[in-house]
DNA sequence: ACGACGCATTCCAACGTTGTAACAGCCAGA
DNA sequence: TCTGGCTGTTACAACGTTGGAATGCGTCGT
């Protein structure tokens, strides 16, 4: 409450402001012998800079956002850990935004609101309608996580995601080395994002790769991907007749594939023995889970930094930078669930 | 980027920049006329106020932290919903930020870095010193959610929490009930926060009631709350010679009791028929687990309604207000990881 | 010895907003 | 007609900071 501020610290130091602010802001203009009085007033004050003000006078609030649909999605709370790491690293504070997947508070973010208080934004969009994003296009800083179709879209914004495509199909190919043949995809919706659209095209591409053929019975509609979403959806799949019953299924996301193992332990069905389960998120949840999980786990640290620094270089540049795409590693983790034998979580 | 100001507005109306002022926060002296005309203004111009310039001027800026130890831990994702959703309904932005249980940290954040940026603070403390806490005593709007200590703490803050002692002992009298007699408990830390302090008193509460004693041997100690350690403690408890080994655990949260139920899973061990497990957080990932995870749930929701409001108050109050202990209910869900049956998670 | 130069520091204005005080216009009552 | 009291509006200053111009001072070259 009590501020002390520069002017404080200039009378303590016998200086004037402008030159405390100089010394806080490491300009070269200041003699080594004021620098360090000047410093040792801050240190005995106090002193710590207004973000408001310097805000306010530079238009920098060191500020920037971190939008993702859903904070209680495991994948995103550790992501969202990786890009706070990251961004201190840059000085930044990482202000968290949830949008639960609403269209209207997505775009509201992309075109930056409160561009007055932040600096830039890292957006991971569900259901923002790509073309609108690209049309609201403005020079505010923005990248945007996991959203890229690779038709022709132009949307102004750097993007940083692993490769949808490849990491679905990896997944899917490992259900059918294991020689199952009915393999299920849980994931699909009825407006499909790009995310969604890509993985089942991994989906697809692997079972074609396999010389199996799509049944689109083993693909049930998700609302939402979350473990209720992914248990009706088992919950589906199991009902059908007999014969037309999956022996594996790919789960969009971790948390799909833990409702589906909820929903096959609830029908007294064995993993991976009658059925076996594999997605995408690599999440620690899906780790401990019983039986662990195989699961393509994206590099989030690589996320979160590429992200991160992307948005800081553009935030830094004067003149436009060209719009890039980042793709960032992943790799596949096979566990219990597409393995079989009892394992110990690593130690 | 190109931010309209107050100033825009009121050349647009053809009024004063000051009586815009008024009609965008809705002081009562503004002809209904004039307010027309600026409304108009305002919507044609998409005009926002500027966060950093109100707060260098007001001394508020609408913006509130919440300082939780991990926010990968689902309890404080969720839990973290809800705040920002009670934020919300006043008007104020939530932002978040993880201490990683670093004492420093969160007494730097309690203290009100950022005092600049920030009206208010709502801090879960995890190794804070109660004590450096309490002298650091000062007028900047803090609240504290479970760590109160029931002795002599005088920490000038306002308390939101469930009664930890009560929690433990339901949850551990129900393992009683079921005819355990050998309850081991996992939480315990070297250097135990108030909130593991309580939550071992009540199991020992619930041990006595049941006329059990308390062994030592059963109650292993962590690091931290987390899967890791919720296995390792589990492992430690399997490993006792055979008549020692616990028929029942209660562990102190959910992520310490998917780390044990894993931990049984490796061993081979059914649950709840050698060993029950009951814990504190109600986490949705503990009702998907493989068995479903008898828990205690607190009233996350009416957590974060009392702590939003309760730093409202404080944040708009002149005079300094006394500070409160308020007690969120909670109750006691019992699932398969203690009553066995193969049950359905509600649909 | 004098002007020119470089360097460290200071002065001034501005960022967008709001609180206070002042101001103009109007009507009621004398 | 004038005074007094409203009501609605405006002018001004200030919040803490920083960019740019201006200032002071010592040093160097001629």
């Amino acid at each position: 409450m009590t501020a002390v501020t520069l002017k404080d610290v200039a009378i303590r130091a016998g200086v004037s402001i402008k030159t405390v602010s100089n010394v806080v802001r490491d300009v070269p203009r200041v003699s080594e012998s004021t620098r360090e009085r000047v410093l040792r007033a801050v240190r005995e004050l106090g002193y710590r800079p207004n973000p408001s003000a310097r805000r306010l006078r530079t238009g920098r609030s060191g500020l920037i956002a971190l939008c993702v649909p859903d904070l209680a999605t495991p994948y995103f709370a550790e992501l969202a850990q990786h890009v706070r790491a990251e961004a201190a690293k840059l000085g930044l504070t990482v202000l968290i935004e949830e949008t639960m997947g609403d269209a209207t508070e997505e775009l509201r973010l992309a075109t930056g609101v409160g561009a007055a208080l932040l600096d830039g934004v890292i957006l991971s969009p569900l259901h923002v309608p790509l073309g609108e994003l690209a049309s609201a296009s403005n020079e505010f800083p923005l990248v945007l996580l996991g959203e890229r179709s690779y038709e022709r879209d132009q949307v102004a914004a750097d993007h940083v995601l692993i490769d949808n495509i490849e990491a679905a199909r990896e997944a899917t190919a490992h259900l059918a080395a294991l020689g199952r043949t009915r393999i299920a995809a849980i994931g699909m919706q009825a407006h499909a994002s790009a995310t969604s659209r890509q993985r089942l095209e991994g989906f697809q591409r692997a079972l074609h790769d396999a010389g199996l053929t799509y049944d689109p019975r083993l693909a049930p509609l998700v609302k939402r991907f979350d473990r209720r979403n992914g248990l009706m959806a088992m919950r589906t799949l199991t009902s059908l007749p007999p014969g037309d019953r999956p022996d594996a299924v790919f789960c969009f996301t971790d948390l799909l594939a833990v409702g589906a193992q909820r929903a096959l332990y609830e029908a007294g069905m064995t993993i991976p023995e009658e059925v076996a389960v594999a997605s995408i998120d690599g999440s620690e949840e899906a780790l401990y889970s019983t039986p662990s999980l195989t699961s393509v786990i994206p590099d989030k640290a690589a996320i979160a930094s590429l992200a991160v620094k992307c948005l800081a270089a553009r935030i830094h540049s004067e003149e436009p930078l060209p719009f890039e795409v980042h793709l960032a590693p992943h790799r596949l983790v096979t566990r219990e669930s597409t393995e079989g034998a009892r394992q110990q979580v690593t130690p």
